[in-house]
DNA sequence: GCCGGTCAAGGTCTT
DNA sequence: AAGACCTTGACCGGC
C-alpha cells in the first residue's frame, strides 16, 4: 500500500501548475512555464519521498494548452531529457502516479466536437506519462460523463467511443465513480462491456451507491484491475461538515480514516487522498496507516 | 503592490 | 431561458 496527495504541496513554496492566459500565448511563454512546472514537480517529488508518501497525482496543468490546437510546441521532444530524468527518479524510488483530467474530458457525449476535445486531452495525458517511461501501472483517471437525458444511451456512448481509443490511451485509462450520476454499479457495468478498470472514491460512493458495504463493493471492484494495471487505486475522502453533499473534508477525519483503514486491512490498495491541506493530511494519514497495517507502507 | 474578476474546455440543477 | 454551482488556484488588468 502506497499513500498520497494530488497536484500541488502547500509546503515547499513552487507551484507545478504555472499557466498564463490564452490570449497572451507564445512559445517562449510556454517554455518558461513548464520548465517551471516540472521543476516544481521533482521537488514535490523529493519531498515526498523524504515522508515515504509514493503516490502522487500529476497535476493537468502540467503543460498548458497541450491539447489546444493553439500549441505549437513539440514539448514531449522538448524536454525528453527533463522528462526522462524525471521519470528516472520516480522508477528508482517506486512512485506510483496517477493524472486526473478535469470535467470537461467526456467520452460519451453527444457532440462530436466535445469527444473529440476529449480524446485529444486524454492523448495529452498519456504522452507526459510516455515522455516519463512509465509503465502501465501509472493511470488516467475519468469519470463516465454526463446523462443527456437518458443515461442508457450515455452509457452506450461511453462503450462505444472508449472501445475505439488508441491502446495508448486505453492502456492507462480507468473508470472513477461520481458523487451524481454515475455509481459504482454503474462502473462496473461498463467494466464488463470494455475491461476498463475501476478506481473507487469513498466520498462519491457515500455520496450515490445502492446500498453495497464497502465489504460487498470493494472486492468487485479491486477484481476489474489487470496485474498489468498494477495494484489498485483508490480516492479518499470524507464529507466536509455542514457543506453541500460530496464536498471534501479540509483536512483528515482521522476517525474516519482510521475506520476505513481497519475495514479495509485486508486489501492491498493504493490511497490517493483528496483532502484539501494535502501533504498536511497525507502526513497524518500515513502515520495512521503504518501504524493499523502490518504490510509494509 | 494589492485586489478581485476572470480563466480553453461542459455539465446538472434551480428558478 | 437564464443563472448558479461545481472546483481551484493563479493570472492579470485596474487601481
Amino acid at each position: 500500500m502506497k499513500l498520497g496527495y494530488p497536484c500541488i504541496n502547500n509546503t515547499i513554496g513552487c507551484t507545478p501548475n504555472k499557466t498564463f492566459r490564452l490570449a497572451s500565448y507564445c512559445s517562449s511563454r510556454l517554455v518558461e512555464s513548464i520548465k517551471n512546472n516540472l521543476l516544481c514537480l521533482q521537488k514535490i517529488l523529493e519531498y515526498n519521498v523524504a515522508y515515504n508518501l509514493l503516490f502522487f497525482r500529476i497535476s493537468s496543468d502540467l503543460v498548458p494548452f497541450a491539447s489546444h490546437k493553439i500549441c505549437d510546441l513539440d514539448w514531449p521532444r522538448f524536454f525528453k531529457s527533463r522528462f526522462q530524468e524525471l521519470g528516472q527518479y520516480i522508477k528508482q524510488h517506486n512512485i506510483r502516479i496517477s493524472m486526473h483530467p478535469d470535467q470537461f474530458v467526456l467520452l460519451n457525449s453527444p457532440q462530436a466536437h466535445v469527444t473529440h476535445n476529449s480524446i485529444q486531452e486524454l492523448l495529452y495525458h498519456a504522452r507526459v506519462l510516455d515522455a516519463l517511461e512509465l509503465d502501465t501501472t501509472a493511470k488516467i483517471q475519468i469519470h463516465a460523463g454526463g446523462i443527456y437525458g437518458n443515461k442508457p444511451a450515455a452509457l452506450e456512448r461511453f462503450i462505444h467511443t472508449y472501445n475505439q481509443l488508441d491502446t495508448q490511451i486505453k492502456q492507462r485509462l480507468v473508470l472513477e465513480n461520481d458523487d451524481r450520476l454515475y455509481s459504482a454499479q454503474d462502473c462496473l457495468y461498463i467494466y464488463q462491456q470494455t475491461g476498463i478498470p475501476i478506481i473507487f472514491d469513498t466520498l462519491h460512493h457515500e455520496c450515490l451507491n445502492n446500498g453495497e458495504s464497502l465489504e460487498t463493493i470493494l472486492p468487485q471492484i479491486f477484481a476489474t484491475w489487470k496485474t498489468s494495471d498494477g495494484v489498485p487505486m483508490v480516492d479518499y475522502s470524507s464529507q466536509a461538515p455542514e457543506s453541500r453533499k460530496g464536498k471534501h473534508v479540509a483536512t483528515l477525519n482521522k476517525a474516519h480514516f482510521t475506520q476505513f483503514i481497519e475495514q479495509t486491512r485486508k486489501y492491498n490498495f493504493d490511497i490517493m487522498l483528496e483532502i484539501k491541506d494535502k501533504e498536511k493530511s497525507a502526513l497524518q494519514a500515513i502515520a495512521i496507516a503504518q501504524r493499523l497495517r502490518s504490510t509494509a507502507l
